[in-house]
DNA sequence: GACCAGGCACATC
DNA sequence: GATGTGCATGGT
């Protein structure tokens, strides 16, 4: 228990500095939820940089919308994502997702959004392509849950302030979040932004972080 | 030229 | 359940 709320105080603390040294980021960085649906496909394991040109390449061909991508053929498709690398992987995934949706609701994010969240989580996780961090990306970012999102940059950060080691699970480093912080989207979509922020400035694989905002933690 | 980036599915043990 | 591997581009 007494770990416990240390690692309480330690993420309010990070989040604190954090917050303090970036500012509020307006996170996802995209024009609509659809968009955000495909970029978080496209940016499974992928710098996104790289998105950034594959999203440009389906606005100019004008296939970016639930419709749009179902109804261009596959090959097409890999060939204007190629940017974000997988792009055959890529392709088939966004297929997939755009058919769920389709079938699920109607091909309406509306609908989509208008799910309860946790049956909308599990139907997620049953689609090809989608794990759990492209799942919770969506719930969080596209359809305004409140679901904390962890990927490489938290575990990263969390294992190197030794608030989790490296064997945790996505869904205890989650639960984890969860626990200590109100179900508020907002304070979930900026911790993460936060996060991702800190991680593409200061927590690279190999470097330390010397100018890292969350020396003092340590 | 090696290393890395906002994962996931699948095979194998 | 844990571990290993393929998928692929573009920036540093």
């Amino acid at each position: 228990m007494e770990l416990e709320s240390d690692s309480a105080g330690r993420l309010r603390r990070m989040y604190a500095l954090l917050d303090a040294r970036f500012g509020e980021l307006h996170w996802w960085p995209a024009d609509a939820p659809f968009e955000v649906v495909v970029g978080a496909i496209l940016t499974q394991n992928t710098a996104w940089r790289n998105v950034t040109l594959a999203i440009a390449k389906l606005k100019e061909a004008a296939v970016l919308s639930p419709g749009g991508l179902d109804e261009i053929g596959e090959d097409r498709l890999a060939d204007l994502i190629r940017s974000s690398g997988y792009y055959r992987i890529k392709a088939g995934r966004l297929k997939a997702l755009v058919r769920f949706l389709k079938e699920e609701y109607g091909g309406s994010m509306d609908c989509l959004a208008a799910e309860e969240t946790v049956l909308l989580r599990s139907k997620l996780l049953k689609v090809h392509g989608i794990g759990e961090e492209t799942a919770d990306s969506i719930l969080l970012y596209a359809c305004q849950k409140p679901v904390f999102v962890v990927d490489a940059y938290t575990k990263r950060i969390l294992m190197r302030h030794a608030i989790i080691d490296a064997k945790a699970s996505y869904a205890e480093v989650q639960a984890l979040f969860m626990k200590i912080l109100p179900p508020d989207v907002r304070l979930y979509n900026q911790f993460h932004a936060l996060i991702v922020n800190t991680g593409k400035e200061f927590c690279r694989k190999k470097e330390l972080c010397p100018l890292c905002p969350l020396q003092e933690l340590s």
